[in-house]
DNA sequence: TGCCGCGATGTTATGCTATAACGTATTGAA
DNA sequence: TTCAATACGTTATAGCATAACATCGCGGCA
């Protein structure tokens, strides 16, 4: 059967190899991150690394973690999100936890409504320590 | 009377250099846009100013904006803000809004109660269009 | 007074993150 | 075939952030 690493079949090279990269990464990588891994396959230059994540990002197979500069794999292997994510990053061990809150969107979007602001993207990351890091504190 | 541009007496020069720039701009400023806009009092250095606004977002006297790698004066004068603070940033003017709200709060303290998450700091960043920009497209 | 500690400052050098600008290759549709 | 669109490869450069080290100024305190 499937595994949660696969992918979609319709990726480029490129695209695959750093969708890959992040699939198999434990926590949240940069673009150089990314590049150093897949120097053994050919890729050389960041640009390289960032037109795939583009791609991926746009298509909701990545995300980008803006308060760390670096990206990680969707959560969901088949990529249904479509509305507001809020992201967990552990500063201990690094792991990133995804979620969505049906709630704060509303909340959000009343806001923007009652506002007159038309929303086109949203970033909320808690920044702290997960269960297992405060434990282990 | 005290105008909202007023700074707190005990920052330093170069704290009170760094806040008055940004409490003059319309949008939010990078380091480097800050250290521009200095250089006649005599700022050189880029460390300069990453070190005044460490001490200014300690204080809640300025913020962060992750999406923007750029900084903003807090928008409430007496910095009574200690909660979650949202921020809403239009791509077309560039200005920034900046709300609270207790309900998403509490949905994000629900959600780490659950999770065992301790949570240290929260950004949350809507991009999108203002009013005026919309209207104005 | 003189010593000390601490925090702010100044300066140089460096590292990390991201994109501009150019050319080539591949693909797919008319 | 020809054209347009998209991906790819490469070099160079722009933009954001911090390391490391020296100095200065001020308050506490023997």
């Amino acid at each position: 059967m499937a595994h949660s690493h696969d992918v979609p079949g319709d990726l480029t090279r490129n695209q695959g190899l750093v969708l890959g990269a992040l699939n198999h990464s434990e926590s949240p990588l940069s673009a150089y991150d990314i590049l150093d891994k897949l120097r053994g396959d050919g890729l050389r230059a960041p640009l390289q690394i960032y037109r795939a994540l583009d791609k991926l990002v746009e298509r909701g197979l990545a995300h980008r973690l803006e308060s760390l500069n670096a990206f990680v794999a969707c959560a969901d292997e088949h990529c249904h999100r479509k509305g507001l994510i809020a992201f967990a990053i552990c500063e201990g061990c690094g792991k990133v936890d995804e979620f969505a809150d049906s709630v704060i969107e509303e909340r959000l979007g009343r806001w923007a409504g009652a506002k007159g602001f038309k929303v086109e993207r949203t970033t909320m990351e808690i920044r702290g320590k997960c269960e297992a890091c405060v434990a282990a504190a």
